[in-house]
DNA sequence: CGCTTGCTTGGAGTGCGCTCCAGGGTTTTA
DNA sequence: TAAAACCCTGGAGCGCACTCCAAGCAAGCG
């Protein structure tokens, strides 16, 4: 019988990392190490493989997947890209620039600062939002218990 | 024949407003006028309607929605709460509880505060981001064009 | 009057980013 | 050596937030 893959072994308490790094060399992660250390499920790695987002992964001898340090880090970057909601598409783009060699490096750096350019405009949005939520919160505060209604803005 | 209404007069040149709101009394936008002020499809307005994201609005003699200055304030914050990444559902219950009258009050309060400390932490998430691209960018800068094959981290 | 434009409805369809399943092989523990 | 835990694949399914469709009504214009 197939055991569940996703659901075995919640003992997670909230995201905490204990797991450590092996030094280059010694490198050779598991799957399940990889979800420990990125926090995504072992499906979705396998996933961003298919679509490109990661290079192949090499394989043991039976031909389960052996993550190193460099896909970590290259997942590390992917997580941070991806909380900038950068659509997936665009990472394997990035991703594909990286396999193709040097040649793409102008293309990259573009890229890079477009990203970086983006994110400032999401932060100053967030900080927007963050003016009005402060706004309607003070008038809540203010209001203390008397009927105010939703007008405000 | 029926003609498209979402692809019909793509005049607008990245979204300018120049449109402005009428002063309250004379304030019964048509949907299309709402399209224009907020840059949602009227399909999203009639869903956001369909769903208890926005409350019952107002109809002409024939039916036909007629919005208010209320509802595009309503529809400004809905608006802002959507950037932060709140989901639909959460808004709508939000909206629900607006509804549901003063007793709620307690209950608004506490989502807004919440939700203010998401959009403060997801503005950290974002400096991190921010961060790690402008080590990457930097990395890129100096190498000028010399070989660096995707190291760094 | 016919034509165009704009609005109405319920329900079906789409794209994204996963998420899961079935069925099988491998590795580790008891 | 048997059971449990882990890993593999291709492909199907899911939830969210729209997005569109088909058919039809209403108003304004020449």
């Amino acid at each position: 019988m197939t055991v569940m893959e996703t659901t075995g072994t919640r003992t997670d308490t909230c995201a905490a990392p204990p797991q450590n790094r092996r030094p280059d060399g010694e490198d050779r992660y598991t799957i399940s190490e990889v979800v420990d250390f990125t926090g995504l499920t072992a499906h979705t790695l396998r996933w961003y493989e298919r679509i490109g987002l990661m290079p192949h992964i090499d394989r043991s001898h039976t031909g389960q997947r052996r993550y190193t340090n460099r896909d970590l880090d290259w997942l590390d970057l992917v997580g941070k890209l991806r909380l900038t909601g950068m659509p997936v598409a665009d990472m394997v783009r990035y991703a594909e620039l990286v396999r193709e060699g040097d040649h793409t490096y102008g293309e990259r750096f573009e890229l890079l600062k477009t990203t970086r350019e983006d994110v400032l405009a999401r932060i100053d949005e967030l900080r927007g939002t963050l003016a009005v939520l402060d706004k309607k919160i003070s008038i809540y505060a203010d209001a203390g218990r008397a009927p105010v209604s939703e007008r405000s803005r």
